[in-house]
DNA sequence: TTAAAACCTACTAACCCGATAGGGTAAATG
DNA sequence: CATTTACCCTATCGGGTTAGTAGGTTTTAA
């Protein structure tokens, strides 16, 4: 299951996207239009600033802006910014593997065959989707 | 994120499905085997036997067994019977579909339309992927 | 210098997961 | 018919995560 807190990202940057390039969207109005919470849409945004994503102006006039063309964004990015692994199971995830206590050897796993192919195939979508793509 | 009861699931019953057929097998022999909790696992088996993929037999040398054959047991119906739904937005799940509190209009929704070609693409693979295909 | 906006830290209530405990009940064996 | 075996059921619990709240700080523009 996807969190909110990525959802509420996702719809935040299309939000972003939508505007004309390099006008700057605040938080406030985002988190209106969007009915998300403004103190819980401001730490999503944050991340995606510190993850390079987004850049923002402080002050007045300022805001949030996409720093790459938005067909330059990918979901890939996005997610594994925001939810972490993309894969279903920690043994296959290519950014945040992590081996299973139960399991001595992964190529006899059936579970591990299993979602390695889901993941291939979920990988194939989201690489391929970009902001530009939602709008 | 697949839970540990799915996955522990999906094990076990690779592990009956690697049996003759009509053997009856032991939670203890499961548990042993796969390093799985007694306790934790006896209460996924009793899911699996509610929900219909797995018949079970009481006393001395009772045990669980498959009602099908491994070919017919879809992954589909084990990860909705264990997990819940396979979409990763409740908006987009054909089994639990639930309406997203913050979205007037899911068809314009961004995260709508890209969660669709996930769920669609993983179904895909867990509808023609069967317990046989796990041995 | 004042207002607007992002930034940062800390906290909390609610929820879920994995596991455990402790029996109850049915069936097979001798 | 008694005993053992093994499934069946309910309740509880600790720890972690999620979603959201609160309050203050810093930066910028007018």
């Amino acid at each position: 299951m996807l969190s909110k807190k990525t959802k509420y990202g996702i719809k935040a940057l299309t939000f972003i996207a939508r505007q004309e390039k390099g006008v700057k969207v605040q938080i406030a109005t985002i988190s209106e239009s969007e009915n998300i919470s403004h103190k819980f849409l401001e730490s999503i945004l944050l991340t995606l600033r510190k993850a390079g994503v987004l850049g923002a102006k402080k002050g007045k006039g300022g805001g949030y802006y996409l720093l790459q063309e938005a067909s330059e964004v990918k979901m890939t990015k996005v997610i594994r910014t925001l939810e972490g692994p993309i894969a279903m199971v920690p043994c296959v995830s290519l950014n945040f593997y992590e081996k299973c206590a139960d399991c001595p050897d992964e190529d006899k796993c059936s579970v591990h065959k299993l979602m390695i192919q889901v993941r291939d195939n979920t990988l194939d979508i989201l690489r391929n989707t970009t902001l530009a793509d939602l709008v």
